[in-house]
RNA sequence: GGAGGGGUGGCUGAGCGGUCGAAAGCGGCGGUCUUGAAAACCGCUGGCCCUUCACGGGGCCCGUGGGUUCGAAUCCCACCCCCUCCGCCA
């Protein structure tokens, strides 16, 4: 099935704004010629394929009538015949061009939202808020990668030797540590924030990957189960977002709020040699995701809202964080707006990515395929492109380094925020063991 | 892994290869009736694409993709999904 990825008509009514939108996200705006030249090539195509499938239509009909009045139907056959050949050839015309627009259109990111701030890379992006007071202290904070293992809760050679670099084992207090915080982040948000708790599968199609907008451009960074042909989800935003796939949601029933903790596979292609010590940058880590689906009216404050369930998890944990407005070259493929939600490291000296949470507007839907009927008085309503939102709330183990490294005591132990003590079973210092 | 059954419109469920995008029922919407509601009766009630200022016209869709045929929901092939039984298994 041919599947427009931005919307057509404004490819066609507005080329102008894609291509300003492309430029401004670092992309080619050449690919707006490309496309318009593709559509316009299209669409004379299904103009003469269709005319002749009229024709054959009408004359195939006449067949039927003449065979049940009895009378020869010979030279009606013929003449059917003759068409379709030339229907066969046109259509495989059609099918080529169809395939070119439907590759390029699957390449094309989405448009950025106008309240996006304009540059080139993260240097432009804006400061929303910054939230809490990094801590002092009187001796020299350890980076987590020194503090986990004097711990002896994080054992980085461990985890190489089982799977290789960028995976890690737990131990003790830290596989509990981590335990914890998705069990309080699940609880915070089904509990005071209105989602929906879901447990997805952790393995999805391609079909879902395209959904979201992973395939085909980012094939590289995925985890693939070639024997199986499935994937490693990369983030539950996959799952959960595909989960009403080529449905039509009752407008009632919006905005669907879903939240599901799952492990997260990914390759990391392109970052060799980036965050190579400790946990900042796994093959697998954990992370709880908060997915809404709504309409286009309610989106953006929903997206101040997702945003806000994200921080509250910070809040919760006392820990300082800002909050960042990704500008136009620094925003994922699939976003129109992203704020990243960046908290306080110590031992980086250093704000670091621990949320992101996106507004895809319609660009996933229409991919997806997901819809809602609108209410309407008179019971009418045509199906509509639903907007989508995601983000992370938050990645578990850039929690666990954040409270290690925020919460170090001057003897090395680790002093456990107290929200998170009852999910620890009361315990309120890590020790070395 | 083996054997069998099945996927039709919001739902249930019919459908000798030709006027079937598809009967019927349910649901939904509108109307008649009613003080109002219910009941009864009447009518309407899918999606995508192309074209048109509009009215309208056309193409495609019966799990998905191919094939046979002048013509496929109906026949053939592959795949996906669901169900039943056997095997294996946390």
């Amino acid at each position: 099935m041919l599947r427009a990825v931005l919307s057509r008509e404004l490819l066609r009514h507005d080329p102008e704004r894609v291509r300003a939108a492309l430029t401004a996200r670092n992309g080619d705006p050449d690919l707006v010629a490309r496309w318009l030249a593709l559509d316009e090539q299209r669409r004379a195509a299904i103009g003469a394929v269709e005319e002749k499938k009229r024709d054959r239509n009408a004359a195939s009909q006449k067949i039927g009538e003449l065979k049940r009045k009895g009378d020869n139907a010979d030279e009606a056959i013929a003449a059917v015949s003759r068409l379709k050949g030339e229907i066969e050839a046109e259509e495989g015309q059609l099918a080529a061009v169809e395939g070119e627009l439907s590759s390029l259109e699957l390449t094309l990111p989405n448009l950025p939202h106008e309240s996006v701030p304009v540059g080139a890379d993260e240097s432009a992006n804006r400061v929303e808020r910054v939230v809490g007071e990094p801590p002092r202290f009187d001796f020299a904070p350890q980076a987590h990668w020194d503090l986990g293992p004097r711990l002896g809760i994080l054992d980085f050679e461990r985890g190489a030797k089982l799977a290789g670099a960028r995976f890690t084992a737990y131990f003790g207090a830290g596989a509990r540590l981590e335990r914890a915080l998705i069990a309080l982040m699940l609880d915070l948000h089904t509990g005071e924030h209105g989602y929906r708790e879901v447990l997805p599968p952790f393995m999805v199609r391609g079909e879902s990957l395209v959904g979201t907008g992973q395939l085909p451009k980012f094939e590289a960074d995925l985890f693939k189960v070639e024997a199986h042909d499935l994937y490693l989800v990369p983030t539950a935003e996959v799952p959960l977002t595909n989960l009403h796939r080529e449905e039509v949601l009752d407008e009632a029933a919006l905005p669907v709020r879903y939240t599901a903790y799952t492990p997260c596979f990914r390759a990391e292609a392109g970052s060799h040699g980036r965050d190579v010590r400790g946990l900042i940058r796994q093959h697998q880590f954990n992370k709880v995701e908060l997915v809404q689906l709504t309409t286009p009216a309610q989106s953006y404050a929903a997206l101040e809202e997702l945003t806000g369930h994200a921080e509250r998890v910070l809040q919760v944990l006392g820990l300082p964080y800002r909050v960042v407005s990704l500008s136009t070259g620094d925003l994922g493929f699939a976003s129109a707006k992203t704020y990243d939600i960046e908290v306080w490291l110590p031992g980086q000296d250093a704000y670091r990515e621990i949320s992101s949470c996106s507004n895809c507007e319609d660009f996933q839907a229409r991919r997806a395929n997901l819809r809602y009927r609108p209410h309407r008085p008179d019971g009418g309503g045509k199906p509509a492109l639903l907007h989508t939102l995601n983000g992370s709330g938050l990645a578990v183990g850039r929690t666990l380094i954040a409270v290690l490294e925020n919460c170090q005591q001057a003897d090395g132990s680790v002093l456990l925020p107290p929200a998170l003590r009852p999910y620890m079973g009361g315990l309120e210092r890590i020790t070395a063991a």
